[in-house]
DNA sequence: TCAAGGTATGGTATCGTTAACAAGTCCGTC
DNA sequence: GACGGACTTGTTAACGATACCATACCTTGA
């Protein structure tokens, strides 16, 4: 049928061994010898199984990934930037996605350690307690990202995305907001989200300020189309509030669109802020005040990470979801940028990012 | 080590034959035993390796896609529904994406086949030669979607980009527009948008329209900044254009927000219409006229059509790339979606579609 | 009571490759 | 001219699971 090494072994008169050694990097194999296999090889048509490679040698050379949606510009950038730094190490990225749902997250990665992976990433810091579990005792480097988890079970590279959070509330108390709606999603769900939401409510009652306007749209992710539906309940129901922080930008446009809608304008009657500096925040007329969490320096850090972790750590530390005993904690910081929607008046040339302010803020 | 069958064998007094069959779904197993066996495995950690059970089953349960991103919702609501499908059918899917780069995929297209997949999912219909003779001899089957190809390679799930685009200048012909600009990316790169250019060209000169108003940006995906861009130098260079047909959504609202900028009126002085029918085409104010390539509808009908021949077609049809040698053609028919920003005065209540339109058009 | 058939379990070979070790060849050097 | 070392190639066994076949036991019906 399918032709295998034996075959082109046969054709080229050689060893299978010597077949096996023209298909890989390091092995010592005169170079014409190896032309002339490549060459028997595909005149056979004859494609490398690297099912059986795997198991031989133990190594199935990828890094599984779960993420709750591929749809999603922050998430796409990270897995992009982890993408590149795993490929540049010979290694491949074998992709999940959870759908925000922690049930279908354990079960994906039951599924993917079936397949060995050499470490295992995932997107949050919340999971079943057999997922948990699973991570835990794989064997495996495991890291935890786009958050703080309270519990790490492994590595991690992330953000508190309550304090995220806290930091645009300050932002808009800065700019005398007093009457500040949050709009999310159901929090059950995303976790991130609900850390943000928490944010936005302890720094709300920490200045002194009424944080009962909450805004909650179905499971997420939250749409353009739905953070629509919310400013427009928003404006039904409280049309005293004065501005508006959305759990990501898609929802802050939409709502930014409703406001259009109705000839409310942006930010003169109302401030509208997002997170995670979309494209479209910095394309938005007018354009959206967000917070920044790099996910392309999540992404890049995680697989730095991992690549170190698999070099040196090779053969220690199993069972812990480390991959070497040492868990790391790696802080890549949001920045708050301040656009037009929240008071285009004092930045009018464009954006201007602020560092980060402390956790107290 | 890590516990494989034979610790499991022995720690709960079986063969490995019968541990083997407590993880398996027909196996012929009394539940006692099975029970038995998946709580000593649970106590000892044991994982299954589907490294090895792929190899001596010679089946490996996934299905390889290659789409260009990750980051664009009409491939990722493409691949969400193929996902389903193949899910549904108790297989896995396994995502490489090419970047727009027909050399990456190529690349791709090479490291998934070592891992034995059981069907391969290409978009687009423009391959590199080596590409195309990877797939044809991979003896599975091989859907290519998005596209109308050529010479199709094995099935084909997908539509004419060449045909849509010039259904849309159909619409802005008939809306009474002739100096109509088109704007894309890089050709060479993103064969869809080379086809929905060439489809625009086309359909002005059979309409004696000026089909020279091409903005060309940089490489694929032309984002809302690019789009925004093109806009200003369309803007600078040919003021008395009417009307601007983008390669994709997200490019004519980047477009859009330009002429917010400077104070046009859309659809007033100027008209703009994409390409996809993504969730800001329905949520922009004004709202954007699109196509609706029914992406879902694609991704669907991809699964339905894999799972479809490899439970009828197993083993025949080896090195043709169909997998049992019929080659499919599955239309999947576009539809205008007209909205505000090419005539809001006629379409007041929100969008209306039309039926597709001939070829000729 | 016994044959026939079904169910549950075990033994052995094998999937296609690579690790580990062995051995042959060629070269320069003293 | 013999020897050490570098380089290249070959032999054998094994990775961890499942296909295939064999067998023991149990049920059923004449």
């Amino acid at each position: 049928m399918k032709p295998t090494m034996k075959d082109v072994a046969r054709a080229a008169g050689v060893s299978v061994m010597t077949v096996s050694r023209a298909f890989r990097r390091d092995a010592s194999i005169s170079a014409t010898t190896r032309d002339r296999i490549r060459a028997v090889a595909d005149e056979l048509g004859y494609v490398l199984d690297s099912v059986a490679s795997n198991l031989r040698s133990q190594r199935s050379g990828f890094v599984a990934v779960v993420i709750p949606s591929i749809n999603n510009a922050n998430f796409a950038d990270t897995v992009g930037a982890l993408t590149t730094e795993i490929e540049a190490a010979g290694m491949e990225v074998l992709l999940g996605r959870s759908n925000y749902d922690m049930a279908e997250e354990e079960r994906l990665i039951g599924q993917l350690l079936r397949r060995q992976p050499e470490a295992l990433v995932v997107t949050g810091g919340r999971h079943t307690d057999r997922a948990r579990q699973m991570l835990a005792g794989a064997g495996i480097p495991v890291v935890e990202t786009w958050d703080e988890p309270a519990r790490p079970i492994g590595h991690t590279v992330g953000f508190s995305n309550a304090a995220a959070a806290a930091m645009m509330v300050g932002h808009l108390a800065e700019r005398g907001y007093r009457r500040i709606a949050f709009i999310g999603g159901d929090s059950s769900f995303d976790t991130r989200g609900a850390d943000r939401r928490r944010g936005f409510v302890a720094a709300m009652e920490a200045r002194g300020l009424d944080a009962s306007r909450l805004i909650t749209v179905g499971p997420p992710p939250v749409s353009m189309r739905e953070g629509a539906a919310a400013m427009a309940m928003l404006l039904d129901t409280l049309p005293d509030t004065e501005a508006v922080m959305a759990v990501a930008d898609p929802a802050a446009f939409g709502a930014m669109m409703e406001c259009a809608r109705r000839g409310i304008s942006v930010p003169g009657d109302m401030a509208i802020a997002g997170f995670g500096n979309f494209e479209i925040a910095a394309v938005a007329e007018p354009s959206l005040t967000t917070i920044d969490p790099f996910p392309a320096r999540i992404g890049a850090e995680t697989g730095a990470l991992i690549v170190r972790r698999l070099r040196d750590g090779a053969g220690d530390g199993l069972g812990d979801g480390l991959g070497d005993g040492v868990p790391t904690l790696i802080r890549v910081e949001p920045q708050l940028v301040v656009r037009a929607s929240t008071g285009a008046d004092i930045f009018p040339d464009g954006a201007i990012t602020s560092p980060w302010l402390p956790r107290s803020a």
